[in-house]
DNA sequence: CCTAATAGTTAGTTTGACGAACTAAATAAT
DNA sequence: ATTATTTAGTTCGTCAAACTAACTATTAGG
């Protein structure tokens, strides 16, 4: 039974993680931005600025993947690269302030959406959601 | 405001969501399915034989991208179209004896990841999880 | 009936992912 | 010191998956 438990619970975590993203991923729709984009930004944002490499692993991606991406970003003034002043091949990316500002409205409005349906629940159950947030992010340590 | 607003909640969550899927989201490459294909698949399992127009529907994409991803289901075996006999313009997908059994072989890879991090969790905190995964299908409701 | 709506497919386009191959710079080896 | 190797990033070509527009076939409404 207790085997059975914990395949029940890894099949309706691993469903509701995406059933949740789903539901708020609609916000980001409004920033303008893809996904993608969206994503690397906010490494950028909160992560502060790093190397192409760095920004790649950190997105899961390849380097020629994130190298579009941040070309993107930078021609749409989102970001910036300079010249890694320790390493004559690197680059630094970096967000600049359009893009922080366009980061954290994209986030408040997808952090408002799980808000307004936070608000269905019970007290009681939010203190939950709240505990659980963190055994989750226990459970994705490596 | 407290540590424990709606807020700090809504950012927790998203957060935790995302490095969850992260982390057990190898588990699905050895599937040998991308991971849309791998989620129309879930949704036949779970949902039972269905239109295009709900499958589609339910993962939330168009009917002509849900046409091609069925099709190449269909072509790998997994799942299998007839026609709705209700209606001669529709067709019913279901899964196949083969799909089932692929999904449950990623289910119990995607728990082989997460048994040892589980394993770091009491009793008690897998229970508490596992009411957090009904809670987080709530939300995800329109 | 005929017209409008619906189910699904086909065609064409865009985005983002990859690997391979390249340039340039840093580091290791002899 | 010179050469070889590794590393950082870019460019190119390709592929999957998403969209819209347009098509066929069927159903439902006036």
């Amino acid at each position: 039974m207790s085997r059975n438990d914990s395949l029940d619970l890894a099949t309706q975590l691993h469903a509701a993680a995406i059933r949740l993203l789903r539901a708020v991923r609609v916000a980001d729709d409004e920033t303008g931005l893809s996904a993608p984009k969206l994503s690397a930004l906010s490494v950028l944002v909160f992560g502060g600025p790093q190397s192409l490499k760095a920004l790649a692993r950190a997105e899961q991606v390849t380097a020629p993947t994130m190298s579009k991406l941040v070309a993107d970003l930078e021609a749409a003034g989102l970001a910036a690269k300079r010249a890694d002043p320790a390493d004559k091949r690197g680059v630094v990316i970096q967000v600049t302030a359009k893009g922080r500002a366009l980061m954290e409205a994209g986030r408040r409005r997808r952090l408002a959406l799980l808000q307004e349906r936070l608000g269905r629940l019970s007290k009681a159950e939010r203190d939950q959601l709240a505990a659980a947030a963190g055994l989750m992010a226990k459970l994705a340590q490596p």
